[in-house]
DNA sequence: TAGATTGTTAATCGATTAACAATC
DNA sequence: TAGATTGTTAATCGATTAACAATC
């Protein structure tokens, strides 16, 4: 069975307001105050986790521990995720030192890009060419990639990616990139973010107060 | 009339296809190749321009031109949108050299940092410090601010964005920020969408082929 | 004219919410 | 026991798709 990308996107959000509470030195949670933490309704939290064989108890509500292992069950997320980057420019270096992925059980293992210049197998994540991707990913067994290059270069880049056996990409390029059954992309787009925001701001300036059609 | 934000990105995604379509030399567009290009039904777009009352021509299809003009009357794109930045880190400094923005008439103009180390008021987009937030912004008239600082600084760095008169953030943090009905918060939350990619790709490994359910 | 595409209506599908019986 | 919370069913709501009449 594979879910829904909604179903997934609320389950990653509940384990990390799950972490920190577990942080906070919460050892129970009930449904209501879960779904006020991500903003949801207690009625979709209970839902969520009953489609997903989830229970809890009645009157006790759910224990923070077991629930944050179930989550990371479901999600696969039971190791460390090894991932490289592809593209070192300042997105991709940005991203390399983000604090949050190892926090998740997320690891960048190596950069790749085009540039000589760049290249520096000494570091401890590593900038290597991108011919050599192809042995890396099959040495190290990675599964998904990070690609974060000029737009120019997204496609035959994601086909390089392809072609050295990743099988996830998540795409920083703002355009639909043609990929094959073997390889799901999955699309963050910066700009169409900042769209919507500048849409939802301008839009309540106009109405004064918010409406809703459709 | 405020619509739902996956309207506004369709919208967001059709325009963007559409200036692709525009640099190429195209002239004229069917809902069909355009439903293509964006990865939905051209009956979704036949719809969407419906809703928004956008018209094209029976067997003509619609001009591209006037497709975007109108796209971009409804996002309330058709001026250069202010922006401010809030954390000079290196995700701010990454988005700070992104190139896109300036491509969607979006303008980084100021950075605010509370490291005085990085301040310099001399740069074209200025680093300042976020005690002037407030008076920037009210001089400059920007509404939109993009907050990329560390977990617990976001909290109450949004509570200044607020208060130097923000109406619209988009969140790096990954967490659930307390705002007011001032200002909308729009997250991106880039562990979410790794996991989710990680879900995808270990789920149909397990499954070999795709199915839906839920 | 014949053919192709839009625009819209109706049908379907899926996701969310409300409500309440079960039960700890 | 009384009270509170889960788990699930049914109702609602919204989004997508199919289909076709209108028409260029």
């Amino acid at each position: 069975m594979i879910a829904r990308k909604n179903y997934i996107t609320r389950l990653s959000q509940y384990k990390s307001a799950l972490y920190r509470f577990e942080r906070l030195g919460f050892i129970k949670i009930f449904s209501d105050y879960l779904a006020e933490s991500v903003g949801v309704t207690s009625a979709q939290v209970r839902k969520d986790f009953s489609i997903f064989g989830i229970h809890g108890n009645k009157r006790g509500g759910y224990q923070i521990s077991t629930l944050i292992e179930k989550l990371n069950d479901i999600l696969g997320k039971n190791e460390v995720q090894r991932v490289v980057l592809v593209g070192g420019g300042s997105l991709g270096s940005a991203l390399m030192k983000y604090k949050n992925f190892e926090k998740e059980g997320i690891k960048i293992t190596a950069v790749f890009d085009i540039d000589p210049a760049k290249y520096n197998a000494k570091l401890s994540v590593p900038v290597l060419p991108v011919g050599e991707m192809e042995q890396f990913v099959k040495e190290h067994q990675v599964k998904i990639g990070i690609l974060c290059v000029p737009d120019v270069a997204a496609q035959p880049m994601l086909d390089l990616m392809i072609k050295a056996g990743i099988k996830g990409v998540l795409n920083f390029a703002p355009m639909q990139l043609k990929t094959t059954d073997s390889c799901v992309v999955s699309d963050v787009n910066l700009e169409v973010e900042l769209e919507n925001l500048i849409y939802f701001v301008n839009a309540s300036e106009r109405a004064g107060k918010i409406e809703h059609a459709p």
